[in-house]
DNA sequence: CGGCATCTTCAGCGCGCGTTCAGATTCGGT
DNA sequence: ACCGAATCTGAACGCGCGCTGAAGATGCCG
C-alpha cells in the first residue's frame, strides 16, 4: 500500500511518515503543492494525504487539477481552520474526505484505511437528485434538460440539501452552513429561500422535491420529487 | 472513572470539576469546542459532559463529529433553556442524554452514573423493532414497506421507546425526555400520545407493539408486536 | 449617479399540532 | 362481586409554525 503525503510542515510530515511506515505503508512525502501534483500524476498511490495550506499551489488546486486529469486516487484533505467553507470546498474540489487539525493519529489511520478499502472511483463532480443536477464547479443547475438560473444564496442552500439529500436538515444547520453560524436575523429567511427554490425547481416542473419537516427543517427527496 | 467536561463558563466548569472530583472521578476540563473535540478523540473517557453554547465549535458539531468518527463515549449535553429544537437536535447529533440549564447537581450526577453504567455502545444508524423502523437522520418511519407520517412529538416518543425497546419506560422518564423535565401539564398527555402511536403504527397493521405496564409506563416489544 | 438584481425584513393568514378535558372502560385489590 | 385508581378514548380549543406576497435595504454595474 503506497501513500503520498503532501505537507510542508517538516515536523508533521516526518511524524506521518514514521507512523505510517510503522503500519507497513510505503510513504512518499512532497513538501510543496507542485511536487505533490507531479508525483501524484506519475506514481500509482493508493491514497493521498493532502494539506490545504501549501506553498505555491494550495491543496484545493492540486486536488481539482488531479480530478480534472481523471486521476481518481482517494484524497484525504487536512483543513486548518474549523471554517465551514473549508469542508465544503474540500469536497467540491474533489477530495474524498477531510480531517480538521488537530487530529488524532488513530482517526487519521482509520480514515485512510476506509479510503483505501473503497479504492479509486470516479467521483461525480455534479450533485444529483433524480433529474435535478448541480455542478458546483460551474455553479449551474438543471432540472432535466432545462437550465435554471440561481442566485448565490439559493445555490448555497441547494448545495447543502443535495449533499444531505434524503436527510432532514435542521434550520439550525441550514443557518450555520448557508448563513453565518452567528447569524442573528429573522429565521423566516430560511422559509423565504426554500420558497425560492420551490418556485424555481419544483413548481414550473410540477414537482415537489423539498419536503417540510415540521419543527425541524427540510428534506430533499433523493429521487428529485 | 474519567469524565471530560466541555464548558466555557469558568464558574460552572470549576464547580463541576470540584463536585465530580469529590465523587471520586478523574476530571478533565476543556474550555472550547475545538479543545474538547481533540481531547475526546485521544483520551478514553467514560463519559462526556458537553455544553451546547461554546466558542468556536458548538456542542452539536463536537458531538456529531465524534459519532462520525465512531467515538461512542456516552455524551450528556447541557442545553440552554430557551432553545426549542435543542433537545431534539441533541439526541439527533448523537448525544445519549441532555439536561436543561439550570439543573440540580444531584440530577446531573444521577444521569452521569446511569450513562456510565450503560457504557459506550455503537449506535445503529436506524432504530428497529421487528419490521418497525425509524431513521433519525431523515426522521422517517416505516412499518414494513409502508411509510408512516409522524409529528415531532410522536417521533420523540417513538425514539425513546425504540432506544429502550424491551424495557418498561416509566412515565417520569418519558416526561423528562419527550417533554421538559419541569413540565407541569396534565400527565394524561403521555397516554394521548401513546394512543397516537398505536393508531398509526399498530392498529392499521393489526399489531400490538406497545404494551401498557400498569403503574409504571410503557414497553415496546423488541420484535415489533 | 441611477437602475437592476439580490438579500432581508415584515405582517397577515391558515391550519397542523400540542394540549386539555370529561366521560367511558379496564384493571388490581379485597 | 365491588370499588377506586389507572388508563383509554374522542372531541374541542387555541397557539404557533410555516407559507405567502410585498416592501424595504443593500450592493453592483454601467
Amino acid at each position: 500500500m503506497r501513500v503520498l503525503v503532501v505537507e510542508d510542515e517538516k515536523r508533521l510530515a516526518a511524524g506521518l511518515r514514521a507512523g505510517l511506515e510503522a503500519e507497513g505503508f510505503a510513504v512518499d512525502v512532497a513538501g510543496t503543492g507542485t511536487d505533490g501534483l507531479s508525483m501524484a500524476r506519475t506514481e500509482p498511490y493508493d491514497v493521498i494525504v493532502l494539506d490545504i495550506m501549501l506553498p505555491g499551489l494550495n491543496g484545493f488546486k492540486v486536488c481539482s487539477t488531479l480530478r480534472a486529469e481523471e486521476v481518481w486516487t482517494p484524497i484525504l484533505m487536512l483543513t486548518a481552520k474549523e471554517g465551514e467553507w473549508d469542508e465544503v470546498e474540500a469536497l467540491d474540489s474533489g477530495a474524498d474526505d477531510y480531517l480538521t487539525k488537530p487530529f488524532s493519529y488513530a482517526v487519521l489511520l482509520a480514515r485512510l484505511r476506509a479510503l483505501m478499502r473503497r479504492g479509486a472511483q470516479e467521483r461525480p463532480v455534479v450533485l444529483e437528485a433524480g433529474d435535478l443536477r448541480y455542478d458546483p464547479a460551474s455553479r449551474r443547475v438543471w432540472r432535466g434538460e432545462q437550465e435554471v438560473d440561481m442566485t448565490a444564496r439559493e445555490l448555497a442552500l441547494l448545495d447543502l440539501l443535495l449533499r444531505r439529500k434524503g436527510d432532514a436538515v435542521s434550520k439550525r444547520e441550514i443557518l450555520e452552513h448557508v448563513w453565518d453560524y452567528d447569524f442573528e436575523g429573522d429565521l423566516n429567511i430560511i422559509e423565504v429561500y426554500i420558497r425560492h427554490l420551490r418556485n424555481k425547481l419544483d413548481r414550473p416542473f410540477g414537482r415537489d422535491s423539498i419536503e417540510t419537516v415540521r419543527g425541524v427543517g427540510y428534506r430533499l427527496d433523493p429521487r428529485g420529487g
